[in-house]
DNA sequence: TGTACATCAGTGAACGCGCGTTCACTGATGTAC
DNA sequence: TGTACATCAGTGAACGCGCGTTCACTGATGTAC
């Protein structure tokens, strides 16, 4: 049954791509460690040989799935514009599709109660998304660019979050298109 | 054991009561009917005599953390003003009080999961917010005013779920800061 | 290069635990006469 | 107004279930000589 070093290593790789996903769709408490193997077509029982904890792959899932989110959003040159980063987070490609999803508005509320590392993981891809958005200023002092940053960003969350709460999708649709074109003239 | 018609239905709301800030404290599936009824002076046993099940008691109690949040937003004459609203949202109160937290910010990525009936409830009390900030803008054509509350609305709820995630204290008052400054120049 | 042994990735059963829900019971309240 | 009975709010034990985690086991891989 033993499988080579290599193998090994691309199961754990798979099990952390496959939980990124799995999470996004279902949440962090509503996702079983057995979804997830199943999901990576493993046997539950194998997840210790891999990770200490559920809370550990939660952590690595959250930090890749940030990772994938924000990759989109810088080009060759830094940052890409915010109407174009804005375009694709407030899209509803993003909304209905939780494989690269953004766990901010996935997993939002759900953070608060995750363990120390988790929320360091999850702060600091904030920070690196205000930094994208904050480029997008150039032409701003800093602290300007930083603090428009911060509530574009907050927007930009929050209303991919409540776009996927609402059982309307006129007014789904209609937050998403309305809150882009704000943040594009903002 | 048999309590007057009276007393029953004070518990009845007493255990509504209770819910909305606990849910909002703890989030959906973190929080017990156990500890729901616990935190009412009660033992979980009794629970099915006033509710039929986790799901029903969470609508209303959705419901009434939505009308409690949103009744400070409206003044005796109508809507008060965005600065106002915006203040008390986005505040540190609001952020580390979770007796009267709008729901929104609370339980807003849990919310997707829930039965009809809550999110119903939910897009509902996303609706009137919305109305609520619409009115602000009373010099604006009704479609632009909609579309301008839209981004607001998403700003403001985004910026407190984002505000409780960081475990970095002074990123977190910085966010609500820059937001509120944001939302109140918009 | 070949052989003997140690390692360990993955399996599937089992563990304790807390959850939502059900139930028999209690005894004060409500109702019928 | 008083009495006999039905109702039912609340209690606490019990239910089945799925969860995260542990464990004995298997057999291919890795290592030592």
């Amino acid at each position: 049954m033993r499988k080579s070093r290599q193998e090994a290593a691309e199961t754990r790789e798979r099990i952390v791509a496959v939980a990124a996903r799995e999470f996004n769709r279902g949440g962090i408490e509503g996702t079983g460690l057995s979804d997830i193997m199943k999901a990576a077509g493993l046997t539950h029982g194998g997840f210790y040989k891999h990770f200490s904890s559920k809370d550990q792959l939660l952590t690595e899932a959250v930090s890749q799935a940030l990772e994938r989110a924000q990759a989109s959003m810088e080009g060759p040159r830094g940052a890409r514009s915010l109407d174009g980063i804005a375009a694709d987070y407030l899209s509803k490609d993003h909304r209905d599709d939780f494989d690269s999803s953004c766990p901010l508005a996935s997993l939002g509320t759900e953070l608060r109660f995750a363990e120390s590392d988790t929320r360091q993981v999850a702060s600091k891809g904030l920070e690196r998304f205000i930094s994208i958005v904050a480029q997008s200023f150039p032409d701003l002092p800093p602290r300007e660019a930083n603090a428009k940053a911060h509530a574009i960003v907050s927007t930009m969350v929050g209303a991919v979050m409540l776009s996927r709460i609402v059982n309307d999708t006129r007014l789904s649709d209609q937050l998403l298109r309305d809150t882009r074109e704000f943040v594009t003239k903002a």
